[in-house]
DNA sequence: CGTAAGTATGTAAGTGCTTACTTGCAGCAT
DNA sequence: ATGCTGCAAGTAAGCACTTACATACTTACG
C-alpha cells in the first residue's frame, strides 16, 4: 500500500533523500535511480518534480545555503565580551552540527571538487559569514585594547581552520580520537592557544 | 607522424595525464576515453598497461604517497632548535607545494570523498607523518619549558589546519587574497599567533 | 650483414551494460 | 470529469572494457 503525498510533500521527500546520497558520492557518483529507490518511488516522479538531475542538486545546495543558528547564538555570547566564550561557542558548534549531519560538509566539498557552478553561494552562505563575523569580533578586541594588532580576516580564518581541520581528518579521513579528547577538549585547547596567542 | 614510446614511457605518460584528469574531476568524473584523447592515444593502449581504470587510479595514489622533501627540510631547520623558524618552514612550504601542483590536495580529497580504498595510505603519508612531525616538535620544546605543557598532537593539528584551511579556500574556492596578503606574511601571522599561544 | 621470424607498440571499431531522461496510461481526489 | 499523483516500460546516449588486426622494432641465423 502506498503512501500518496501533495506534490510539496514529495518533493521536500526527494530532497532529503537526495541530500543524503549527493552528500555520501558525489553528484556524479549518485544514480537517479537510487534516489528514486530509497525514496521508494519510481524515477519518473523525480522528473515529475525537477527537469533534471542537476536542478534537483541545485535544489539541495540552495536548501542548504540557508544560514542558521550558529552565528546568532555566537553572536548572543559575544554581547558579554566574553572571549573565551565566543570562540568556544563558535568552534562547538561547528563541530555539534558537523557531527550531527555531516553531510553538509561532505556537499560543501564535493561541489567544490566537482565544480558546480552554486558552489559559490554555499561557499559564501555558510563559511565566509562565519569568517566575517569573527573578523568583526576580533576587530573590536583590537579596538578596546584586549588583542594586539593584526590583520583580522586572516587571524579569524586560522582559529576557523583549526576547527575545520578537526572536523575534516574526524569525518572525512575517519581518524579516530584519542580517548581523552572529547570535542569539548580540543576546542578548550584551540581557544586557549588562539586567545593566548592573539592578545595583547 | 606518430610517436612510438617504450612500455615505461607510456605507462608514465599515461599516468602523469591521468593525474590531471582525476584531480580537475574526480574517478567517476574522468572518463578513460578522456584519458587516452589527452594523452593522444587509444583507449586500448591504456587497458595494455593496466586492466582497469581503477588500477590507473591506484598507481597514481600509490606514486603520489610518497613522501618527499617537506619534512626532511623541516628536519634541518628543528635542530637549530628556532621555533618561529621551523613552522614557517612547514607552512611555507605546504603552500608552495599546493600552489605549484594543487592536485594532490585535489586527489586527496576527491579520493577520500568517494571512499578509494587507497585513501587511507595516501591520507597517512601526507598529512599523518606531517602531524607527527610537529607533535614530537612541540613535546620537545615542553620538556624544555619553552612551551606550557598541552596535547601535543592536538596543538601540531590546530597549526596544520590553519594552514590547510588557507589552502582550502583559496585552491578549492577561489578565494582571492587580498593585496596585502602574500603567502609569507599569511604564515607569519599564523605562526605568530600559534607561537604565542604554545609559549609558557 | 641481410632478411625473415618474432615480439612489442599501436589502432579502429566494436560489445554489452548502465544511465539520464521520456512516454503512455492508470487511479485517486475534489 | 478533470487534473493531480503515480508507475512500468521504454529510449538514446554514454560508459568501461575487448577484439582483430596493423605497423614498427629486435633478434637470430644463413
Amino acid at each position: 500500500m502506498k503512501e500518496r503525498l501533495s506534490a510539496e510533500e514529495r518533493r521536500q521527500q526527494i530532497v532529503e533523500t537526495a541530500v543524503e546520497l549527493f552528500s555520501r558520492k558525489g553528484f556524479r557518483g549518485t544514480r537517479t535511480r537510487e534516489i528514486a529507490e530509497a525514496a521508494g518511488i519510481s524515477e519518473a516522479m523525480i522528473y515529475r518534480h525537477f527537469a533534471t538531475k542537476r536542478e534537483l542538486y541545485s535544489a539541495i545546495i540552495e536548501a542548504k545555503s540557508v544560514t542558521e543558528e550558529l552565528l546568532a547564538s555566537a553572536a548572543t555570547v559575544a554581547q558579554r565580551k566574553d572571549d573565551a566564550g565566543v570562540f568556544r561557542a563558535v568552534g562547538l558548534k561547528m563541530i555539534e552540527q558537523t557531527e550531527a549531519d555531516p553531510s553538509l560538509m561532505r556537499l560543501l566539498l564535493f561541489s567544490a571538487l566537482e565544480g558546480h557552478e552554486l558552489s559559490e553561494i554555499f561557499f559564501e552562505s555558510r563559511v565566509k559569514r562565519l569568517h566575517e563575523f569573527l573578523s568583526n569580533y576580533i576587530r573590536k578586541g583590537i579596538r578596546e585594547k584586549r588583542f594586539r594588532s593584526m590583520d583580522t580576516l586572516i587571524a579569524a580564518r586560522g582559529f576557523i581552520g583549526m576547527v575545520v581541520h578537526y572536523l575534516l581528518i574526524h569525518e572525512l579521513f575517519g581518524v579516530k580520537r584519542p580517548p581523552r579528547s572529547s570535542p569539548e577538549e580540543v576546542v578548550e585547547q584551540f581557544v586557549s592557544i588562539f586567545l593566548k596567542g592573539i592578545e595583547r
